[in-house]
DNA sequence: GTCTATAGACGGATAGAC
DNA sequence: GTCTATCCGTCTATAGAC
């Protein structure tokens, strides 16, 4: 069956976490993390811990930099604006889960299309769940912040929606409708999201959980 | 098969938006709407739009009260404070859904055990879609509104799952574990919230969509 | 029932010292 | 890189007139 994904998933959110903007690869020289880049990740830390637990509006300058060590205005050494800092924190919450899916997908590209799909289902969750706060920031913010920051995040979820679209398409068949694979889409993402506001993986089973799910895409389609 | 329930739905979801604070009958006399019932239904309407679209840090008394056609100080002559507002509109998002599910299940209560589980998930979304500001806001706000409104909403949340699990056993039988009945209610209930952020009735069609998630529910349990 | 006026708190952003 | 100081806006809530 299925392997246990936790040390790529985590290996591949620490790699995330510590990109600067863009999802480029760090240059190469000067291994050590500058002044900079430990308050930015820092920063991002914290806020997105405060945009999970009090929303896009409650979350502060001056909470944050409080929380961080620092005076709201020193934040604005490292991000231009509020809401530069915000849609960064909610990139980084879609971007890590579709790498972590991307890169588990690669490694199993044999795999039988309905075995991709549940591997996707499955890492989906458990990064969802190592990199709670990024992710909860992205869902539970999303529909509440600024359209300009919706803007720069819609072609991110649709890279990503795309991708497990072509999931579904491979796993039902060439005869599928579009309106069909739609359904099946939003039903796993929706149920897999929604698992942040109750899945306690000390004491919910993933693989119990991952099992019932797995209903939704059955041996026969 | 299932019939239509949108008639029963849209009638639920009148009676429950024009009571008074807790969902007691109204008094027999004197059947038309006082001015100051009036004012408060509008008021109501008025800031769940707003707590589902900007949420609840951004639904200021300001902003509704324009809306309606007031100015913000004559808002506390209906509601005692911000707070007292936004709880209402979010009881009255779960209480009309649970309304709803209850009086479709008495009229169906000699169907199989998976047929009564279908009715809660046809009904469910139905009342979604229909009372769907007042669900949003809910559904939205939740994880961000003062520790103070959620506690009072607790209770009520808790009520609906525990009918939603009472439904489940029935369907998976007396020897179903407490853990699998909860998995398969949030995954459930998570689809069906989340098709708030995606659903459109002009487009989709309920009884696709709702044949889908059926496969969460299959035949033999 | 609704209005005006205002108290009192907090927010984002900027300029310039160090 | 970080701090201090400050401008200017918005918010909830209250008091009292009408």
């Amino acid at each position: 069956m299925l392997m246990h994904y936790r040390e790529l998933v985590l290996s591949i959110i620490a790699l995330a976490a510590n990109r600067s903007s863009p999802l480029t690869p760090t240059p190469r020289k000067s291994r050590e993390k500058t002044k900079a880049a430990i308050s930015r990740q820092e920063i991002l830390n914290v806020a997105a811990k405060m945009m999970r637990q009090r929303g896009y509006a409650d979350m502060s300058l001056r909470g944050v930099a409080s929380e961080v060590g620092m005076k709201a205005g020193s934040l604005y050494y490292h991000f231009p604006s509020k809401d530069a800092l915000a849609a960064e924190v909610m990139r980084l919450g879609v971007e890590m889960v579709h790498q972590a899916v991307q890169q588990a997908l690669e490694m199993q590209q044999d795999a039988s299309a309905r075995d991709r799909l549940l591997i996707a289902i499955r890492v989906h969750l458990e990064t969802l769940c190592s990199a709670s706060d990024f992710s909860s920031a992205h869902i539970r913010c999303y529909a509440f912040v600024p359209s300009t920051i919706r803007d720069e995040l819609a072609p991110i979820r649709k890279a990503y929606d795309r991708d497990f679209d072509d999931l579904i398409e491979n796993y039902l068949g060439s005869d599928a409708k579009a309106e069909q694979v739609r359904y099946m889409r939003n039903i796993l993402l929706g149920a897999l999201n929604w698992s942040l506001e109750w899945f306690d993986p000390e004491r919910d089973s993933i693989d119990s959980y991952i099992n019932t799910l797995s209903n939704v895409v059955p041996e026969q389609p």
